[in-house]
DNA sequence: ACTTTTGCACTGACTAGTCAGTCTAAAAGA
DNA sequence: TCTTTTAGACTGACTAGTCAGTGCAAAAGT
């Protein structure tokens, strides 16, 4: 209460043209439904991210939003409802760009640890654009008796399936040592990006995305012990 | 209410050695009270890591711990004082672990690569030990809008900067590259062992404390890459 | 010895407030 | 016409924090 920033609730024109542009799961339904689903979701992102789920009302997510509380009802079955979708939509985002990023480098002819580097930048941009969703997952992801864990559990592992598949195929080809743990460094790889950028967001801001990539492509190759 | 285990007003005798020894801040109280904090620290740890903090309740935590809920507010001015005690705590804990391993090592007369190597297990069996605690502290600490957002911020200097002394000093004595941005890759390795291990916590149980181990040192001292 | 007082630690019923979810009739879109 | 959204009042369950009172061991009084 007592917001000073309380200029979103006119709602004479749709508010601004929404960050989450792209965000958007059930694609069935109408544009209208659709463009109100979007609103929520860009609300609820962010207020969740910063106060956590059962911190945040319903009533500051329509309010957020721009629309009614009955309209949050009418979309969604619940509250929970609403954010297992953001967080099904958000990880196939990131799944998604990673998959890309990979892609991209073996058209080019590269090889795996470079898709390696590339997927880390991939996971930097992607936090940098939705760092509130980012901070979010981390939040959730190793809590366990909530109701979504299972939700959370599967979108997991989707994205660190595409990493160990990387790590599988340069073990393969010889260009990482067959010394390797996959499911174990995979997750470590993926820990490493995720706090190294939240931390960045957080608490390093005057550092450029390069900054941070570099330093974590340096632990990839291994360059940082020795000369 | 209605607890078996009602035998704890009966204070003939001091009460026994208590479960969580070295887990007490104030120390000028009386052991009765000690070992009073002692339970509700245990029960709120496991219970807000499980849900986070918003979702438990003070009677639930107080339940747990079996003691009445006007204990809890006789022992702390409220929930989210309780909370950061635990935190400044907790942390307090992590910061000398990872202090006295990197001594250790010193006083071993071995490298400051190595010092990072049992800092990382130092992490490990930390983790290993209180999962709970950590589980929480992931939860929270990239949160904002939150009370308790200065302490944190605080409690998370205090353990990256041990982890940044061991990389200044491994540069100067060129162990390490000078091509490493401090900050960052301190950053990054604690990234890479929290995530690591909770991951190995909740979805890698079957493996031990050195599997997990020998990834993140392998992946530290950049053997990933070539044979 | 014995009674009374003191103060700490704890108790649990109670208060005042909050919030998810419902419901309505009517308006706005498409 | 049929769908979607609105505004906001309402309900019932749940919850942080309070407070008058209890139990007890040690000290003080007699």
């Amino acid at each position: 209460m007592s917001d000073p920033a309380r200029a979103a609730n006119t709602p004479v024109k749709p508010v601004r043209p929404v960050r989450i542009d792209t965000m958007d799961a059930k694609d069935n339904s109408s544009s209208r439904r659709r463009a109100t689903r979007a609103k929520l979701y860009e609300a609820a992102v962010t207020l969740i991210a910063e106060q956590g789920f059962s911190a945040t009302t319903v009533d500051e997510i329509a309010e957020r939003a721009g629309v009614a509380k009955g309209t949050v009802y009418y979309n969604f079955k619940s509250k929970s409802e609403l954010f297992e979708e953001l967080l099904r939509y958000g990880v196939g985002l990131l799944t998604a760009s990673l998959q890309s990023a990979a892609d991209e480098t073996a058209e080019r002819g590269g090889g795996k640890v470079e898709a390696l580097d590339a997927m880390i930048r991939a996971g930097l941009v992607f936090i940098d654009r939705y760092p509130a969703f980012t901070q979010l997952y981390v939040a959730e992801l190793w809590r366990t008796n909530r109701a979504w864990q299972s939700t959370l559990l599967v979108v997991r592992q989707q994205a660190v399936a595409v990493v160990e598949t990387v790590l599988r195929e340069a073990v393969e080809s010889g260009e990482l040592s067959e010394e390797i743990d996959i499911p174990l460094t995979a997750a470590a790889l993926v820990g490493m990006v995720l706090v190294a950028a939240l931390d960045w967001q957080s608490f390093q801001r005057e550092r450029s995305l390069d900054d941070v990539h570099g330093a974590l492509s340096l632990l990839l190759h291994g360059r940082v012990s020795g000369r």
